[in-house]
DNA sequence: TATTTTTGTATTGTATACAATCTTAGTCTA
DNA sequence: TAGACTAAGATTGTATACAATACAAAAATA
């Protein structure tokens, strides 16, 4: 079989996620040396890894001069978020229209299990982080389009996951936040394509508008 | 300063244009070893040069196996101009709100010149191939979202600009084409952003509906 | 003859060594 | 003291060498 795990491919992994969770911090530095003495092997591998970091926009990389996490400023994070509205009620609609009934029933019951884990009380970090995405995720696989499926999974929600943590766009009332998934899954399995769209561009919205209100306040006190 | 041309640099802008004009072709193998012998060097600076490509997608590279310039299927060309649709609709939505009257001013200009060109009927293809992508270019840096411009021109425009030779995707009615850019700037230059939307959002999914007919055709005799 | 196995070659993945560039600490001067 | 310059150190860019894997042709077998 071709699928041979690289080291390179491994390093970038491990990596990715060590970013993406805020053990390596925006602006740190990340030098081939480095990687060399954590994960074993030579620098070539580890520059390899570092170059694929860099494809994802997770580090910036300056000839001569080596790389650094990325940072990025709320004026930048804004510009994602604008972008992520709009594909992600592109996904929304594409969605509506083209789920199969066997995915929405997925869904919908996906939203349950989310509703159970809120009432119990316990989940709730769960549906914080990982519940959120992963009701996101099915929505843009169902869109069957796989080069808007790479854009918004593989380029732009590392990112935001990355900034969740450190500014508060994450999802702050679950509560809140399963009622408009529910309305959104409701669209959908009407088949209501315009309804759908518009209830997620409502959704991310939201963020977007929260992230605006951080940068008016930033203006204050630089 | 800081921005040092660094040889696997300019391989990769090489191979970058020499990929999009079709003198390599899709599917063709593209071995570290050939670089080498093309543009000097040695392996190193290639191997880094074929992973930016990775990066934007022009190649494929399958690990131990090597890199392959990309060949897309007419369905994967359609999720392309899908998401475009949606990207460059929300481009001169921005665009409308957000550049400045002598941006507007320089864009009308850019049109009359392009009316000249084609009354001469000397700029045909001119108009068809720089022209027409330097108006949408425009129009995307005028929506002052970076990141949007990042993932438009860095990511999406090479493949499109490389299959324009392939399919009959390209602008094949200059004047027609001329006058949606003549409407969509009009109503950029009344701020009119909902209407903008529309006519961009119109003029690509005629590109977007000549490939489904394609496809279409192609299913016809498989 | 068709199919499978094997073996050889070519290509990529990795390791190491050297050269070019940047960074930083220290010194010197205004 | 602040700022500019210099030199040492560290880090990246590049070159070469070796190992591991995949591809292809030849040989063997049914």
């Amino acid at each position: 079989m071709g699928d041979t795990k690289t080291l390179a491919d491994k390093v970038f992994s491990e990596v990715t996620t060590s970013i993406v969770r805020g053990e390596l911090k925006p602006g740190e530095r990340i030098s081939e040396q480095n990687l060399v003495e954590r994960y074993g092997g030579s620098r070539a591998p580890m520059r390899e890894a570092i170059q694929r970091l860099e494809a994802r926009h997770l580090v910036v990389r300056v000839p001569h001069a080596g790389a650094r996490v990325v940072s990025l400023t709320l004026s930048e994070l804004a510009d994602i978020y604008e972008v992520r509205v709009e594909l992600e009620g592109m996904a929304c609609r594409l969605a509506a229209q083209r789920m199969t009934d066997e995915e929405v029933a997925d869904l919908q019951a996906l939203l349950r299990k989310h509703e159970e884990m809120i009432e119990a009380e316990q989940g709730l970090s769960y549906y914080q982080k990982a519940g959120d995405l992963d009701f996101h995720y099915r929505l843009i696989r169902g869109s069957k389009n796989q080069r808007l499926h790479q854009m918004l999974c593989g380029e732009l929600y590392h990112l935001v996951r990355m900034y969740r943590y450190q500014t508060s766009t994450g999802v702050r009332r679950p509560l809140q936040a399963l009622k408009e998934h529910q309305r959104i899954v409701e669209a959908i399995a009407a088949r209501d394509a315009e309804l759908a769209e518009l209830l997620m561009r409502r959704h991310i919205q939201a963020s977007l508008t929260n992230l605006e209100r951080l940068m008016a306040e930033e203006e204050g006190r630089p």
